[in-house]
DNA sequence: TAGGCCATCTGGTCCT
DNA sequence: AGGACCAGATGGCCTA
């Protein structure tokens, strides 16, 4: 971990309600980098750039990468800053003397190119919770994982097509399904007696 | 403790 | 040229 989003020593709580989602109970934690996420789960949304109908933390779509430094005072210096001794007031002062230090130009881009990625993969993961949230799943049943999430995806839309093309009632053919055993046609990893059991959760209205 | 899952960094390639 | 996309490497966390 090259660098942290955010300056824990001051006002980090204030970056957050900038955002203005934050829970009051959130507890900050010692992981710099665990914080995008969990302010994500936390306020309900699934990535803090995502466009999916929720606020980003950045709402400026166009916002460029010296936005991100300025809203990231501690970028550009390095993670061989031992933050045990960031305590000591002299210490301070002098990272914040190293904040300023000029920035070698490859570092700076290859910076911004770590930034845009993790936005990138943000925004895919946040693709994948929708998907979760459109595959069938137990209650209380632990959260899938992406390959999971993508092979029971292909599960269901299988079915969901044969139940369409079969002309059925959709819960009559699920009950079939889990009485004769479903044909599945694709080779499709997940168990399908495990889709159907699944589908016997949905509510058929 | 090994294996699975995941986030992140990184360099390469492709595209605009 | 710069951004998007991709895949490999790495390290952390969790669970069986």
């Amino acid at each position: 971990m090259e660098d942290i989003f955010f300056d824990f020593d001051q006002d980090a709580a204030s970056d957050f309600t900038f955002w203005g989602q934050m829970d009051p109970n959130f507890q900050f934690q010692s992981q710099p980098d665990s914080i995008l996420l969990d302010c994500a789960t936390l306020t309900g949304q699934l990535s803090p750039w995502s466009s999916f109908g929720c606020q980003s933390v950045f709402p400026d779509a166009g916002l460029t990468f010296s936005d991100l430094d300025s809203q990231s005072p501690q970028l550009g210096f390095s993670a061989e800053v031992d933050s045990s001794s960031v305590d000591e007031p002299h210490e301070i002062s002098k990272l914040r003397q190293r904040r300023l230090a000029p920035h070698h130009p490859y570092k700076v881009q290859r910076h911004a190119a770590n930034i845009r990625e993790r936005k990138r993969m943000l925004s895919i993961n946040s693709a994948f919770e929708e998907l979760r949230c459109h595959v069938p799943t137990f209650p209380y049943e632990k959260r899938l994982s992406k390959i999971d999430t993508l092979r029971l995806a292909i599960a269901y839309i299988a079915l969901l097509r044969e139940i369409l093309t079969s002309g059925c009632d959709p819960k009559t053919y699920v009950d079939e399904c889990m009485k004769n055993g479903y044909k599945n046609q694709t080779n499709a990893i997940w168990n399908t007696s495990d889709l159907t059991a699944r589908l016997s959760w949905i509510k058929w209205d």
